[in-house]
RNA sequence: GUGGGUUUAGCUCAGUUGGUUAGAGUGCCAGGUUGUGGCCCUGGAGGUCGUGGGUUCGACUCCCAUAACUCACCCCA
C-alpha cells in the first residue's frame, strides 16, 4: 500500500472547518489592515533561495527540496514565503505602487527535516510581508495584526516577545564583543557553540546544552551595543506597542535562524507545541530587496504555521463550531419516488438548501438511519402514496415530531426555515 | 545527521512459557414479516500480524536487519 510521504498529511474532511475558520478569520483581519492577498508560485529558481534566506542557514543548506527540471533549471520548493514574495514585488514593481506595499499570504511550505510535534515536511504558513516603510510604526502595525488575530481567535497563554538585532553596522561591533567575551571559554562550549562562534555569533546566546547556557547571563548584551538609529527604531517600537496596550517582553535570547532578519525580531510563544513553540516569528530584512536584485528597500513581516496554531487552539480547549446540520433528506420507495425526489433536492439545492436523497435504493430503514447519521434536520418519505396526493408527512429529526405538510410547500418552507 | 518509544481489522486494543482456522469493542453493510432514524438482537464483509531475512517440526510470540509512525537533539513556522 502506497503511504502519503513521510512529514505530509491529509486534512480530512471531519477537520476541514477548523482550517476553514482560521483561514477565514486572518483573511477578514488583513483585509481589515488594508493587507491583500498574493499566491506566489509552490517552486521557484533555487538560487532565490540561496540569495534570500541565505546560503549558511540550515534551510538552506540541509532542509531544501531541490530538483532539476527537464529544461535543466535548478527549482526549489519554496521552504518559506518572503523570499518569493520579495521577489514578487522586484518583478512586478510594486515600488511604483503606492506606499506602503501591504501583502499576506495563505501557502504550503517545504522542508526536508525529520518530523516530530508541530514540525513537517510539508506544512501551512499564514504570512504577512509590508515592504517600503521604515519607521517602527509599521513593526507595530505587523505585530499588532497578530495580537488581535490571537484575541479574536481566543488564545490566551501566547505571549509575546520581541527583539532588536540590530543592522550589520552595529551587529558586526556586538560580535566582536561577544566573540571576547566567549573566547576564555571556547573550550568549555558544546561543539555546535564552537562552530556557531565563527559563523554566527548570536547563536550562542540561545544555546540549550546547560554547560553553554551557563555563560548567557554574564555575556555582553546587544541592546548595550545598538547604533543610535537601532536603539531609537527599538525604543519606538516598544512605546507603539505601549500606546496599543499590547503586551510583550523583551526577550535577548531572539535570534532568527534566517540570514535576511535586521533590527526588530518578534515571536509568539506557546508551551503546547512540544519544544516547538514558536507559533509565529517575524521581523524586519531592510536588506533583502536589495539582496534579491531590487533598490534597497525596507521590508518587515511574519509567518505564522498553521499546524502549531491548531495544536494551540486545541490544547487551550478551543472548540471551532461544526458546520451546520444538512436541511433535508428525502428518503424514496420506488422509480416514481426517486424521479420526484431528484427534481425535488435539485430545486432545494438552487435554493441553497442543503438536501439529499437516496442513491443507492437502499431500504427506507437504511435511508433514515443515513439521515440521522448525516445529522438531517428534517426528513419526509417519499412513496406511490405522497406522489399522487402531493402531500407528505415532514419529520423533525431532532425530537421525531411530525407534520402532515403539501409538497409545493416544502420549498417555500425550508428556504424561510433553513437559511 | 543522531537517539528513545511504537507498529495485530477503517479506528481503539487483547493475544498465555512458541502449538489447530488470529480475537474483542467500535465503525461499515445487511436482516429482525418489504412505510420511518436513535436503543436492543442476529448475521456479514474486512487482517500476507509494518516489511525482509534467520532460529524452530512449528513464529503474532524469539533473534537480526529495514521501513513507517511518534517524541527529542539541531533548526525553524
Amino acid at each position: 500500500m502506497i503511504q502519503a510521504p513521510k512529514g505530509t498529511r491529509d486534512i480530512l474532511p471531519s477537520e476541514i472547518h477548523k482550517w476553514q475558520f482560521v483561514e477565514k478569520a486572518f483573511r477578514k483581519l488583513c483585509d481589515s489592515f488594508g493587507y491583500k492577498e498574493i499566491r506566489i508560485p509552490v517552486f521557484e529558481h533555487t538560487e532565490l533561495f540561496q540569495r534570500g534566506v541565505g546560503d549558511t542557514t540550515d534551510v538552506v543548506q540541509k532542509e531544501m527540496y531541490t530538483f532539476q527540471d527537464k529544461g535543466g533549471r535548478s527549482i526549489t520548493l519554496r521552504p518559506e514565503g518572503t523570499a518569493g514574495v520579495v521577489r514578487s514585488y522586484i518583478e512586478n514593481g510594486m515600488a511604483s505602487l503606492p506606499q506602503p506595499i501591504k501583502l499576506f499570504y495563505d501557502i504550503t511550505a517545504y522542508r526536508y527535516e525529520n518530523v516530530q510535534k508541530g514540525r513537517y515536511r510539508e506544512f501551512h504558513q499564514f504570512g504577512v510581508e509590508a515592504f517600503g516603510a521604515a519607521g517602527p510604526a509599521i513593526d507595530v502595525e505587523i505585530i499588532s495584526i497578530l495580537y488581535m488575530f490571537f484575541e479574536r481567535l481566543g488564545l490566551k497563554k501566547t505571549g509575546l516577545n520581541i527583539n532588536s538585532i540590530g543592522c550589520p553596522k552595529c551587529r558586526s561591533v556586538y560580535h566582536e564583543k561577544l566573540k571576547e567575551y566567549y573566547k576564555p571559554h571556547l573550550s568549555e562550549l558544546c561543539g555546535n557553540c564552537r562552530e556557531r562562534f565563527d559563523r554566527n555569533p548570536l547563536r550562542l546566546l540561545d544555546c540549550k546544552e546547560t554547560g553553554c547556557k551557563r555563560f548567557v547571563s554574564g555575556a555582553p548584551s546587544l541592546q548595550d551595543y545598538l547604533c543610535d538609529d537601532c536603539r531609537a527604531h527599538f525604543e519606538g517600537l516598544k512605546s507603539g506597542l505601549d500606546n496599543l496596550g499590547i503586551e510583550y517582553g523583551v526577550d535577548p535570547g531572539i535570534v532568527r535562524g534566517l540570514d535576511y532578519y535586521t533590527r526588530t525580531v518578534f515571536e509568539f510563544i506557546s508551551e503546547n507545541v512540544g519544544t516547538q513553540g514558536t507559533i509565529c516569528g517575524g521581523g524586519r530584512y531592510d536588506g533583502l530587496v536589495e539582496t534579491c536584485g531590487g533598490t534597497p528597500t525596507p521590508g518587515i513581516g511574519f509567518a505564522l504555521g498553521v499546524e502549531r496554531l491548531m495544536m494551540e487552539l486545541e490544547s487551550q480547549g478551543i472548540v471551532i463550531e461544526e458546520p451546520p446540520a444538512p436541511d433535508l433528506y428525502i428518503a424514496t420507495m420506488g422509480q416514481k419516488a426517486s424521479d420526484f425526489a431528484q427534481q425535488m433536492v435539485y430545486k432545494l439545492r438552487s435554493c441553497n438548501v442543503g438536501a439529499e436523497t437516496d442513491l443507492m435504493s437502499r431500504s427506507l430503514k437504511a435511508q433514515m438511519k443515513y439521515a440521522d447519521k448525516k445529522g438531517f434536520s428534517y426528513t419526509i418519505v417519499l412513496g406511490d402514496n405522497e406522489i399522487e396526493s402531493g402531500k407528505g408527512v415532514l419529520k423533525d429529526m431532532r425530537n421525531g415530531e411530525q407534520k402532515d405538510v403539501s409538497l409545493d410547500s416544502i420549498l417555500d418552507r425550508l428556504k424561510n426555515q433553513c437559511k
